[in-house]
DNA sequence: TACTAATCTGTAACCCGTTACACATTATTC
DNA sequence: GAATAATGTGTAACGGGTTACAGATTAGTA
């Protein structure tokens, strides 16, 4: 590995010359710096980023933190990140917490070790004293933390008006709805979206809506339950994609055919919905311009700069497709 | 931040002895043990990577280059390296090269600078004599990259034969096969599983091999190309799911039905394949097991322990669900 | 011409750990 | 009791950059 020194050797000049040149800065003339500069290419010398780090106290690393990388919404925001970042010379260290505390800590313990210089974070748990220990810029992604770190998220109780109201709109008389995971913002918040369409139907009954975890096999699971206790139900709205697609099946295996029988309405608007027969309505959520967006702020945080809007809310687009086509 | 020479200061004893503390090395006094490790709580202190990284020439981080991470094959190959190295005390950095050989080269050449003491890296188009340049450990997955480098991959050419056989098993008499894109060792080897079982047939026509690159929409066009100008094909071996999926589009858009019609077969496993209708077989690639041996081997190369098994070829398996149904 | 300002370059301290080495003390062995 | 080994601790160099500061030239100005 070549060093500073190797250069400054070659080019008969000393290191703090070759860090000028290299960092552009300071007083150089134009023939030491060409010397430089050919011994740079000569010796192909890439400085060392963990001494410069050592010095600088930062690291141009960030982390992200996502439950896990495994769940369909998550690749596409992490690579919104880290294109950005990429193109603005950080790294992106991933993070899967599995929404455990112990393994968020882990990490932003891992992270301020490493002089890391910021961390997008989606989380329900993490809390701002947490963050404050550990005193580096962060942003919260798709999910808020407190109102003093920026946030980037959806705007999920007007989605879940939109998804109620376009059930509605194409006749269903009886809408359920299976739930994200209770206490958890996106989940209450689509509910409570929900709600506020529903409320004033004279037929809603709080038993309309379920609880699924944000997960294909139990929404179909608690589908099929509402379902078989309320076959007056024939419309439903799932909390996210993928509880959307557990809808689906358990109605396949009643026997109910969509959206003649059943319509379904999912949210977020991942590629799996385009996937299945019949497509899957969704309020689809702009995920890469919204992770690009953290990541845009996340780096005006780094460099010092305010970011003057704390929330940033976008809004969801409902896109209707088959599964409500009636 | 407080450092070693706070703590140092703290328990009144020199650096070293915090150093030995920290580290478990060299002689210390049970005593003073004791002090420097009521120090080390009571500061909170936590030792700076960077500076260790500094001296070790090691950083305790692994890159990981994958095509896209928003291809649902690569979440779950992601996840289990990064399960496996958090464990070990890694951090991962995650690098989306879109295949792209300048961006490839550029992530190498940030974890060179960064000291990254190893990678795993999906590609094919990074050569050894690239990896050499960079002198760091690499392990290859999912696809080879030369016969010095350790390869962790699958079987695709038994998983093609094996694909082609269970649709000669349910019946199939004429069977097509959408391929991925060319020079890419797994779609060449899933290939040539398909020609080594078809070959023998007499009806085998080079026409029932049409290209589709991976990619839904593509194979989505070819497909029905395929079965246009083929009428009489009632089985089809798609290279991955993501294309399967893209035949299943096909058929139902020719009005055919799945699995009487024709019968589809994907590869990869994915999880996709599950939420389908109907769902779709599949070979299955042990993603998750794969990935964490080729990070355990990682590791192992970076311990500086010679990897003696280079070629980790792992089989797929076959799993049958009502797309081949018949 | 004399003086100030701008340009150029090197020396050395610093970032924060790790560890070789030296020295001191205590334990073990014959 | 002397010699040797094991234990305990500190000093200082080192890793590879960055930059404050000083000193030397050159350019610009009155």
């Amino acid at each position: 590995m070549t060093t500073i020194k190797d250069v400054a050797h070659h080019a008969e000049v000393s290191v703090a010359t070759v860090s000028r040149v290299i960092n552009r800065n300071g007083y150089v003339n134009e023939d030491t710096r060409k010397k430089v500069e050919a011994a740079v290419d000569l010796l192909n010398y890439k400085p060392n980023s963990v001494a410069r780090s050592l010095f600088k106290k930062q690291s141009k690393t960030i982390g992200i933190i996502v439950p896990d990388i495994t769940n369909p919404y998550f690749p596409e925001l992490v690579r919104g990140v880290e294109d950005y970042l990429i193109q603005k010379g950080f790294t992106t260290i991933l993070c899967n917490s599995d929404e455990d505390p112990e393994k968020e800590r882990l990490y932003l313990d891992v992270m301020k070790q490493k002089y890391v210089d910021g961390a997008i974070i989606v989380s329900n748990t993490i809390e701002r004293d947490l963050i404050a220990e550990y005193d580096m810029p962060v942003v919260a992604l798709d999910r808020s933390i407190h109102q003093d770190i920026p946030t980037f998220a959806i705007d999920n109780r007007s989605g879940g008006r939109k998804a109620a109201e376009h059930l509605l709109e194409v006749g269903c008389t009886r809408i359920g709805h299976i739930k994200g995971p209770d206490k958890v913002e996106n989940s209450d918040n689509r509910y409570l979206g929900y709600i506020d369409v529903i409320k004033q139907q004279d037929w809603f009954l709080s038993s309309y809506v379920v609880e699924g975890n944000f997960d294909q096999k139990e929404a179909a699971k608690v589908t099929k339950e509402l379902l078989q206790s309320h076959p007056e139900i024939d419309g439903i709205f799932a909390g996210n994609d993928v509880m959307a697609l557990g809808a689906l099946k358990a109605a396949e295996s009643l026997n109910l055919n969509v959206p003649e029988d059943l319509a379904i309405i999912g949210f977020d608007g991942i590629d799996l919905t385009e996937m299945t027969k019949p497509e899957l309505s969704t309020l689809s959520q702009p995920i890469y311009q919204m992770s690009r967006e953290a990541a845009e702020a996340l780096t005006a945080l780094i460099e010092g700069k305010m970011v003057k809007e704390k929330e940033n809310v976008f809004p969801s687009t409902l896109i209707k497709r088959q599964s409500t086509k009636r």
